[in-house]
Formats: C-alpha cells, sequence, structure tokens
DNA sequence: GTCTATACCTGGATAGAC
DNA sequence: GTCTATCCAGGTATAGAC
C-alpha cells in the first residue's frame, strides 16, 4: 500500500468512529506513523481525505454485484431466474450472505458507519449513504419481487410491501449490530427467522 | 422558561444536527442569546449539558406512554384489551400515531437525531437510544403478539417475529426521513400498505 | 447572572531545511 | 516525501468587574 492509501485506510477507520471533525489530522498522521505536516505532502486538505474515501466507496458500490455474485441491477429476468431454483434454506443462506457482507466487509461496514454518524453534516457522505442502503436496496428487491411474482414463484402481493417486509429487518439488525460487530450471531439467528418467515408467508404452494 | 432550560434547548437542536463535538459552547450561548462565558453560571462544563439532556430524556420516556395512551409495559392483558376491540383502520390509526409521535415530537425527535449520530461517542447518549429504539419496542410488542395470539385476535406465530416485522419498517422510516421531516406524508404512505399487510398477515379470520 | 478579558490548548494548514 | 517550526483561528474554561 502507498502512503497516500494507507492516510485513506486509517482517515476512514477513525472517521467511522469518531466522526469527521471529531478526528484530526494528527490522529491520522500518528495512525499512519507519519508528521501531521507530511499528511499534506499527499492530501491538500483533511476535506479531500474524505472526498477520496467517498470516491472509493463509490467504486467499490460498482463491484460490489459482483462481489455478492448478484446479477446486474437492470436484468430481473435473470435475477428471478435465479431466484427461481431457490429453496428455503438457499434463501436463507442468501440472505445471511448479504448481510454479513454489510456488516463484515472492511470498506462497506466502515462506511456505513461513517454514514450513520456523518448524515446530518456531510451531504456527499450521506447522499452514497443514502442510495446504497436506503433507496437501491428497496428498488432491486421491489423489481425482482415483482417479476418472482410474474413467474409465479412468489404469490400476488404488493411487490414494495414485500421489499419493505424483506429488507427494512436487515437494515434494523445493522443499525442495532453495527455497534457490536462480534454480537453478529444473535443477529443472524434472528434474520433467519425472519427469513423463513418471509419465505413462508410469499412463497406460492 | 429559565435561562438554564434555554440553554438545554438549544443545546440539543444543535446537538442534534451538528453533534455534540460540532457545536461549540458559543453557538448554544448565541443561540440563547448570551455570551460563552456566562453559560458557565448555568452548568461546569459542555459535558454536564448533554448529561442533562439525557437526564431529561430518561424523564421524558417515562411520561412517554402516557402521552401516546399507552397502558404500562408490564400490563399486557390490558394492552391486548385495547387492541383486541382493533380493526384494520383503528390499527393504522394507532401505528401511524405512534410513528408520527416519534418523527415530530420535538424533544423525541431531536434526541433520535443526537442518538444516532452520537451513537460510537458518546455511552450515556447511545445507551438510553439504544434501549428506547432497539430494545424496548421489540420487547413489547413481542410480549403484547404473544398475548394477542393467546386470546386469539392474532394466528399463531412467533411472537417476536411478529414484533421485528411489525417494528422495523418503523424504523426503516424513521431512519429515512428522519434528515427530511417535512417529506412525512410519503413515510406515512409506506408504513399505511405495511401495517395493512401485517393485518391481512396476521389476523385470525 | 451577565459582561469583558484572558489563559491555555488543540486543530488545520504552510514554509522551508534535508 | 519526510521532518521541524510556525502561524492563526477557534475551542473550553476561568477571573473578576458590574
Amino acid at each position: 500500500m502507498t502512503t497516500g492509501e494507507r492516510i485513506v485506510e486509517e482517515a476512514l477507520t477513525l472517521f467511522s468512529v469518531n466522526g469527521f471533525k471529531g478526528t484530526s489530522v494528527k490522529n491520522i498522521a500518528d495512525a499512519v506513523g507519519i508528521r501531521d505536516a507530511s499528511l499534506y505532502k499527499h492530501f491538500k486538505s483533511k476535506q479531500e481525505i474524505l472526498d477520496t474515501i467517498v470516491d472509493t466507496m463509490k467504486q467499490h458500490i460498482e463491484r460490489m454485484s459482483d462481489a455478492l455474485g448478484l446479477p446486474a441491477d437492470n436484468d430481473m429476468k435473470a435475477s428471478a431466474a435465479v431466484y427461481a431454483t431457490f429453496d428455503e434454506e438457499t434463501l436463507v443462506a442468501f440472505s445471511k450472505k448479504i448481510f454479513l457482507f454489510y456488516l463484515r466487509d472492511s470498506f462497506v461496514s466502515r462506511f456505513w458507519r461513517m454514514g450513520t454518524i456523518e448524515q446530518f453534516q456531510n451531504p456527499e457522505v450521506y447522499e452514497v449513504f443514502r442510495k446504497l442502503f436506503l433507496e437501491d436496496s428497496i428498488t432491486y428487491q421491489t423489481a425482482l419481487f415483482a417479476q418472482m411474482s410474474r413467474e409465479h414463484i412468489f404469490v400476488d402481493a404488493d411487490p414494495q410491501v414485500m421489499a419493505v417486509y424483506f429488507y427494512s429487518p436487515i437494515f434494523f439488525l445493522l443499525s442495532k449490530y453495527a455497534a457490536s460487530p462480534e454480537k453478529d450471531e444473535e443477529a443472524l439467528q434472528i434474520l433467519d427467522k425472519q427469513v423463513r418467515e418471509f419465505y413462508r408467508i410469499y412463497k406460492r404452494r
């Protein structure tokens, strides 16, 4: 890793716990192992470090569907086709995979925490946070469940209502366990039960 | 309002947007209309203002069940009796009442925002936030739905799973609309559909 | 209880030697 | 690209007059 990359890494770690204002340039420099003044050879300001983190997160998101093994957002027929073969166990395993990716992927989980605490302070951070964790998941799953109803895998129900019922427990558990990822087994057990209930309610028989 | 109370009021407003570290004693004093030095005649430190806010919130919580017209937490039979008479419309109206109280009660909504952004920084704040918004709601509703299943109002299902499905959309919508309470009509429409679906799924016929 | 004045510190950022 | 030295702004808090 270059020094510039290490600065971004350590800054994200510190921002995700202490916030942007709560983290000094000296804190970051100490974590990297250089003097605070030296940091300005890599970034012209503290703000520029944050901007770089946001840009990196945007790139990270573009590669995320690959990491999760998801088809592209706009190819709902392909997505539904993937889910079509799912039995209950596969659906449970799949939801856990997504949940744990958000909770444990080091970049995503730190960005979640930073986005949470910076949401009223930093519009550029909040915009990415809002889109990823509040908008896109619902949009994607709404389209997916609509397609799965059309294909008679799920019963007919308002796909957006289904999406909110599928996603909001995940969001709730992420919020609750983001502060204590060591207790994620507890979160997984709850998620497990929620997904099985979801399957029971909406699976066409 | 005494000057001391006005300091607490303005401090909570500022903390809920700019955070504890992001708010200076001068910011608070300006909002109150006094000099920063004068503020120290009322509180011995900035931290003591925050402590007072937390204490006030704790007292506020004790009076909240009254404000919401809820029976005491430990009287589940009385609670279930209240709900037992509910038809779909009454349940919808009731869920909106709770949701809007959290979103619009000036003290609670500002404490929600402050708790969100201070959760990794201030343990005393987070403890109250976690208990109110992450624990107690689920605990209460789990006991309530268990009682309602026993009384054959709702079908038999895991009451905790029901509670998470009832509460997590509320939590999700609070998170999403806390930053933009002017769009709460949109939130209410979504909540409306979720609650009707909940009723459809679990109401015994 | 409010004010002015001030002490003391930390934070962001720059200049210039090496 | 790292360092030391330094500047300046702003933050918390105190002292003491009124």
